[in-house]
DNA sequence: CGGCATCCTCTTTGATACTG
DNA sequence: CAGTATCAAAGAGGATGCCG
């Protein structure tokens, strides 16, 4: 990207952020950790491929990115964060905030990807921390079921299920997506197919449910 | 700008505010107030004209920004964000931050306007609240001078000067602006030209300062 | 002057195909 | 698996012109 030459946080941010992709790919190493190529490719859908190797160039030379290339046999390069990528975060969980309403616009063709869901969930998650410590969520959407842990330590997300959650939501990824970002109430999000099984008083901590 | 197509709040945010310059744009409605073309032409230092009028075009159509049209005799535009443009504030915010330590990369004929100064600044000082309130801090640059007041309401930025600043900073914006972004130290700033009157002690509270 | 619209050139992107 | 190569289309940048 061409630079702005503005001798400002904001202009210098975006001279290295601002390209197209480059905070979808930052997105995909904050949520999947580490790694392959096509990892990134798989969670990046439409991206071109001579873009995908020519952003995670610049990431490198910007110091967000670093590869590590293992020896064979494994003979392949995993795609790192830095610190200074990671430090990104608060960029990208801004935009998902900001972006939740937008959900709704979604059109039928939209691509989708399971880890996005509870990545999005725990953005809201972690600004609302609240006293009801720690909580379990469970989410199952059509595409694969995930699991969001709230401790004192902070908000995990992983793919899979959990053994025992404090409450369960079963949906389609819009439909949860929305709900946990604060842009449907449990109401509103029960008539759009939203099903909850558990002690809905865990989310009151979040401010959700409120009718 | 083309359509991510992705179901997720980061790439729906981006299909909005994606689009070079419209951050900056929102940079300049966030500082600056409810703005006349022009001056959103002054405070962008690079743009072409007919991309300004785009983006504004996009952004009204958003929802980001409206349009009052002053009629004869003033016969000016007058461009306002609106509720869901303020909301994007974070995002700015965000960047600001995170941009910080790339003010060091400034070339000399990298562009300046004086009202990005204070705001990089309140971006910082906001996310410290501290316990010593309120406070006002002075800064004065070759630019020009402007004000930042710390109340338990927040942060608030004009140009101008004070009557009984709490503390003056007067040097280069480069080195005010890594100072207060906590880029750099005291004794840094100081050996870059930063110069400091009234009581250090203010600055505690926001972290500043330790050598 | 304020707020664009037009024209032109140059760069970036997107889609597809191909390679070590 | 991790990219290059190629090429058409879209977007950005700069100059200038227009109209109340």
């Amino acid at each position: 990207m061409k630079s702005y030459r503005q001798l400002c946080s904001v202009a210098k941010a975006l001279d290295v952020l601002g390209d197209r992709w480059t905070l979808l790919i930052l997105r995909e190493l904050l949520i999947q950790g580490p790694c392959r190529y096509t990892d990134l490719a798989n969670g990046l859908p439409g991206i071109a491929s001579n873009l995908l190797s020519d952003r995670l160039r610049s990431l490198e030379t910007s110091g967000l990115v670093w590869r590590e290339a293992a020896p064979p046999p494994v003979a392949t390069t995993l795609f790192h964060l830095t610190e200074r990528g990671r430090a990104a975060e608060p960029v990208v969980a801004a935009l998902a905030r900001w972006g939740t309403p937008l959900i709704a616009d979604a059109t039928p063709d939209d691509a989708i990807r399971s880890h996005w869901v509870p990545f999005s969930a725990s953005v809201f998650l972690r600004e609302h921390d609240p006293g009801g410590l720690p909580a379990t969520l469970q989410l199952h959407t059509p595409l694969g079921s995930s699991v969001i842990e709230i401790t004192a330590d902070g908000v995990t997300t992983r793919a899979g299920t959990a053994d025992e959650p404090d409450i369960t939501l079963e949906g389609m990824p819009q439909v949860i997506l929305r709900f946990l970002g604060g842009d449907l109430t449990l109401t509103e999000a029960h008539e759009q197919g939203l099903a909850l099984r558990g002690d809905p008083a865990v989310l009151d901590g979040f401010h959700l449910g409120a009718a």
